[in-house]
RNA sequence: AGCGGGGUGGGGUAGCCAGGAAAUCCCGCCGGGCUCAUAACCCGGAGAUCGGUGGUUCAAAUCCACCCCCCGCUACCA
């Protein structure tokens, strides 16, 4: 079967961000190259819109031709599209000599049969700026509800339908001219026409998603109008006409005919046919594309086919919701979203893809937010998929290099088996309808079974003790991870062509099918050394403003008991000045009880509280370590109990509760202080005034956006006896 | 105002169009396991009168009616 994908056209008026991606051609790639590996023929297109008014408006703004715009913008484009492996046949171009004569041909087809005829209209022109204006491009008060902002084709403030020349009071809206009315004559495209013969097609799309139908339903209930589909501006393709001169043909209309025309391209580039597309009935056309492009699609595109006559009409118009950023509507202007460049200088494009097909916008708009992304990212992509497929590669690789021999299956290697035919078949179907998420969480189970099925094994336990199960048990994993791999590929193309690398393959994993994913991998096959496949994502806000994390305060302590189920515990009972507390501390190799009696300690007073054999410890108090020492730290002179440290004189804001793992990220060592220069692990310069009476001996570094040091007020904060410098605090 | 989307355990969600026995998944929480792996992974548990009211039905989160909240868009067009 032939599959032809048309992807909405982006307006070469600006870079598109992820909303465009998200929307319409992440979804098309991976339709795209699902069909492909499904051994089906498939071409997809689309291409930069290039013409119409507003790329001549932002020309003149910056004082460049609309085609130094539009070059830009395409180029712009173009480079996202190819990296975030958009897997286009050709990325085509409306400014392009082989587009426009494609649209003439059109043109000048549905004028012989018809469907075009000539009328005059009124319309603004500005003398000012010396030409004919756009509806939207004249501001006026509304004549229905006295706004004094209303735009031409409609009111913003009772939302009713205008005619420029309703308004009173009109205005230019480029230079604040008032507008004069001129007649022009212009070409009209008989909708109305082919309205019956649209309806007639649209019976039988119920297999269309439902904001589509019913958009298009209610779109033609209100009837079809004929359309003017020639403007009076110079930045366009020519209209085929004499008389015409000085005139385009609208943008819409020759933008949607760039389906066509890059079919005709792409025919010519590669020599295969294009009609084999447009013409044999044997192909069904796919269109992908936001929601506002519905109408353009489900409606005028096919009546300009149906009057065009012979071409396939669309089988499917798949359009998406918005994707909106924190609740709000992606905006340049505002300075709301997130744009492609950004965002592929910060991440892999099977990141920006993994979390765009999880948060794709399929039945109602989602939301874009940074914590979001990176809780999805970490968790599901980096934890559950990069980690099962990890753990699975290099532990097969470290102990046999190949792909080890299938020997006897028991029930749970037939589970494995099973499970990823049924994987298989539960992601054709949604794909076939085009559910991309389904699909995808069917993916992400398969992800999470190969975790279950790696544990259940424990593969590790087998390696000594029954090394044939181990064999079997690693060559059935890795089938999972050829299967996510196979199975993963359109969604995630990169990563699913690295895994291939690593499970020993030369060639591409777009050169295989679909179906190989239920066959075992070849026996004995070498393995490449896998590196890992994502790192979780570091919020920026975590890398720096840490220490307001932490409440640290002095403490004495006062009681020092043996853990009655613990070897090396100490109970420890603490004075904290306004309160007493219990620590659990593993010191008992390190310390005598007697010599921790009356100490003063530092104190991690918010951490979460944690069970040690019974026994909660209600904070942890600090020490510095190396290979050899373990040392607690200590006020350099006396200090009150319950104290709180500072950080080179910063007092911290500290959250009621600090989770441990939160805890674990934070970094702190044992430095020589020199000056201001001191010495850990490298050499930091503290930018708080060192008093004399520090210098030479040991502190500690809390590294933060900028490295702070520890003490309480004039007394520094050491380490109790000597450890080595850049010694890690605990 | 118009158009559109939504209210489901602590947070975020699936399910709703094609009504049916234990309401999905992710996070968080509690408890346990494992130590191959990127401190990851696995198992178990607590926790939801599915916004409200009324209706249809043998049966409703799912259909209907009314009501109450929230949000987005209304043109830089995914």
């Amino acid at each position: 079967m032939r599959i032809f994908i048309g992807v909405a056209w982006p307006y070469a008026n600006g870079p598109i961000h992820l909303g465009h991606i998200v929307g319409a051609y992440l979804p098309a790639d991976i339709f795209a190259r699902y069909q492909r590996m499904k051994g089906n023929e498939v071409l997809m297109v689309s291409g930069s819109d290039e013409h119409g008014t507003p790329i001549t408006i932002t020309a003149e703004k910056e004082g460049k031709s609309p085609r130094e715009i539009a070059d830009r913008y395409h180029r712009i484009n173009s480079e996202i599209m190819e990296k975030m492996g958009i897997s286009f046949d050709l990325f085509f171009r409306t400014s392009h000599p082989h587009h426009a004569e494609v649209v003439k041909r059109f043109f000048l087809r549905l004028m012989e049969r018809g469907y075009l005829y000539r009328d005059k209209m009124i319309l603004p022109y500005c003398p000012n700026c010396k030409r004919f204006l756009p509806d939207r491009y004249v501001v006026g008060t509304c004549p229905y509800c006295g706004y004094e902002k209303a735009r031409g084709d409609q009111c913003d403030n009772c939302g009713r339908t205008l005619d420029p020349k309703d308004l009173i009071d009109p205005k230019c809206a480029i230079c604040g001219a008032t507008p004069e009315f001129r007649e022009s004559e212009h070409v009209f495209f008989a909708l109305s026409k082919l309205e019956k013969r649209i309806l007639e097609w649209l019976t039988d799309k119920v297999y269309w998603r439902d904001n589509v139908i019913n958009f298009t339903r209610n779109f033609v209930k209100g009837g079809l109008k004929d359309r003017a589909i020639t403007r009076d501006i110079e930045w366009g393709v020519e209209v085929p006409l004499p008389g015409f001169e000085k005139k385009r043909i609208y943008v819409w209309f020759d933008a949607v005919i760039g389906y066509l025309s890059a079919s005709v391209e792409w025919s010519r580039i590669t020599g295969k046919s294009w009609r084999a597309f447009w013409i044999d009935r044997n192909t069904k056309h796919y269109y992908f594309l936001g929601k506002d492009n519905i109408p353009f699609h489900t409606i005028i595109w096919p009546a300009m086919l149906m009057g065009y006559g012979e071409l396939n009409l669309p089988y499917n118009v798949v359009a998406n919701e918005y994707l909106r950023f924190s609740g709000e509507k992606f905006s340049k202007s505002r300075g709301i979203g997130v744009w492609m460049p950004e965002l592929l200088s910060m991440f892999d494009p099977d990141v920006i893809r993994f979390y765009g097909t999880v948060n794709m916008p399929e039945h109602r708009d989602s939301d874009f937010t940074w914590d979001d992304f990176v809780q999805k990212v970490n968790e599901e992509l980096v934890d559950k998929f990069g980690n099962f497929v990890h753990r699975a590669l290099i532990f097969t690789y470290r102990h046999f290099g190949e792909v080890p021999k299938r020997h006897s299956l028991d029930a749970l290697d037939e589970e494995a088996l099973e499970k990823i035919k049924v994987t298989k078949e539960k992601m054709e179907e949604y794909l076939d309808k085009v559910e991309l998420k389904k699909a995808f969480r069917e993916w992400m189970e398969l992800a999470r079974f190969g975790n279950v099925y790696f544990d259940r094994k424990a593969p590790w336990a087998l390696l000594k003790s029954d090394r044939e199960r181990c064999e079997t048990a690693l060559n059935i994993s890795l089938h999972i991870v050829k299967a996510l791999a196979i199975l993963g590929a359109p969604f995630l193309p990169f990563s699913a062509e690295k895994i291939w690398k690593y499970l020993g393959y030369d060639d591409s994993i777009f050169q295989h099918t679909w179906d190989e994913s239920l066959t075992a991998l070849p026996e004995g096959m070498k393995l490449r050394e896998p590196k890992v496949l994502y790192t979780k994502i570091v919020r920026e806000e975590e890398s720096f403003d840490r220490w307001n994390l932490l409440d640290l305060r002095i403490a004495e302590i006062k009681e020092v008991k043996e853990h009655p189920n613990a070897d090396q515990l100490y109970i420890l009972t603490i004075d904290l000045g306004e309160e007493s507390r219990t620590l659990v501390a593993g010191l008992k190799n390190y310390y005598p009880a007697n010599e921790l009696l009356g100490k003063k300690i530092v104190v991690v007073c918010n951490l979460e509280h944690a069970n040690f054999r019974g026994v909660e410890s209600q904070g942890m108090l600090l020490a510095g370590e190396d290979e050899n020492t373990v040392a607690i730290l200590t006020p350099q002179g006396d200090v009150k109990p319950g104290t709180r440290v500072q950080a080179s004189g910063i007092y911290s804001e500290p959250p009621p509760v600090l989770k441990f793992k939160k805890f674990k990220k934070l970094k702190m060592e044992v430095v020589d202080i020199q000056d201001s220069k001191v010495i850990g692990s490298s050499e930091y310069r503290i930018e708080y005034p060192i008093p004399e009476e520090w210098k030479g001996k040991q502190g500690v570094v809390f590294l933060d956006k900028k490295p702070l040091l520890l003490h309480v007020g004039k007394v520094l904060i050491s380490p109790e006896k000597r450890v080595k410098r850049g010694g890690k605090i605990r």
